[in-house]
DNA sequence: TGTACATCAGTGAACGCGCGTTCACTGATGTAC
DNA sequence: TGTACATCAGTGAACGCGCGTTCACTGATGTAC
């Protein structure tokens, strides 16, 4: 080893390392359980998942765990947020896309695969406890979706087709296609893994239900019925 | 007391009784267990309820559950076909409806909120499984959806509005409406219990947008892509 | 650079607890005559 | 109707087990001089 001397002044403090060695050590066990943790919820509820359960999947001893979080619960809104961060992303680059609208329904299909595809355990989680998990979870997915169902609102009355349309109008239309990304992520999270031919069965289903719906949307201002 | 003789000629066998008290009580101790399971089940996931907690809520004693069910999964299979035969039941209502499609779409509707103010248990439960349960469970439940759906695609096309659909057209359709059905119906789930307000305002939205699937529908065969 | 001390992530053993399941039993219900 | 025996749903006690959590510890990493 030459000498590589970094060489910070000898009069200059010595310096706190945030990246240290020692923090980076317990970052990687807490990324372990939470890894852990979501190779283990692909099969199973966040709520028959056990302490010891997890510290064997990870690699520590039960005790360790109590050196990351105070117990489950607080594993579980880690997972969940982390989930909630992986769907927003999703939710963004599919309100991104641009392009005729042929193309941005084929566009959508494809973040939705791929997504489900790089983020599976996370994707499956979310499906799990949507509605199977306990109250404070199931809200906190049904708050992430129905922010994105408002983003998706204002996206389309920006566009031009949205002209005309009053707000719960679109918010009613936002509301199906949400409904129908949510479903057609589901659909894909069941196919059988890597199954290529599954994926395009749903991706061409989900391809003709958006254009029925695109077609709905075209025709709704000359067709909607009469306000009540 | 009179003489109420229930004089059965002295020379007839003395009848089994098929309804008869011993087996009756036996029947009565089985559907404490199931209802408890029910009861526990609208919080909680099947895999994480226990013998011993299901036999507190029903009011036996741990070793009781025995003279029933060899275990927890066949107590689950048990509850997941009641629940499916509980969806078909409403399946057929909503098939059974006939009027004017403006019509027709309330109906739907209004069997759907009263299904699940009539069925919560078994409801919540078949949401919870859908996604949250184990394969077995996932499967039995997707089974009956798809079976659902193909009934629904038969629907469609004896409808004179079906003349010029093809039959993968007719599934797609179906299946739109399926899904559709099954997100409205999860909307009336996690509605505060009895709010009729929140009640209407699901049904006003799942209206809308069954009208805009029907617009839809109404133009397919004018608007529909090229087929590739 | 070297040395002496501080920190603290991770450990192995121990605890009390509720679990699923089994067992021999009890006593009400059913059956034969 | 009355009597003697059979059935079996439901019980209470017991078992071994894996659980969550606590604790004093250890030894590598970090810090001060």
């Amino acid at each position: 080893m030459s000498h590589t001397s970094e060489a910070s002044g000898p009069t200059a403090p010595e310096q706190p390392r945030p990246g240290g060695t020692r923090q980076a050590q317990k970052e990687q066990s807490r990324r372990a359980l939470l890894d852990a943790g979501l190779r283990l919820l692909e099969h199973q509820n966040l709520s028959s998942l056990g302490v010891r359960e997890l510290t064997r999947e990870a690699g520590l001893s039960p005790a360790g765990f109590y050196r990351h979080f105070r117990d489950l619960d607080e594993l579980g809104v880690v997972l969940v947020a982390e989930s909630l961060a992986s769907l927003h992303l999703m939710i963004r680059r599919i309100l991104a896309e641009q392009g005729e609208p042929s193309e941005l329904i084929d566009r959508t299909i494809a973040v939705i695969a791929r997504h489900v595809r790089e983020h599976r355990p996370h994707m499956r989680f979310l499906a799990r406890e949507r509605h199977g998990g306990v109250q404070p979870v199931r809200e906190a997915i049904a708050a992430e979706l129905a922010a994105f169902t408002s983003e998706t609102a204002a996206a389309l009355g920006a566009l031009p087709d949205g002209a005309g349309w009053s707000e719960p109008e679109l918010r009613m239309l936002a509301g199906l296609y949400v409904e129908h990304l949510v479903a057609t992520a589901a659909a894909f999270l069941e196919a059988p893994t890597g199954s290529r031919a599954a994926e395009r069965r749903i991706a061409a289903l989900a391809r003709d239900q958006l254009r029925l719906i695109s077609i709905g949307r075209r025709h709704w201002l000359a067709d909607r019925p009469a306000q009540d």
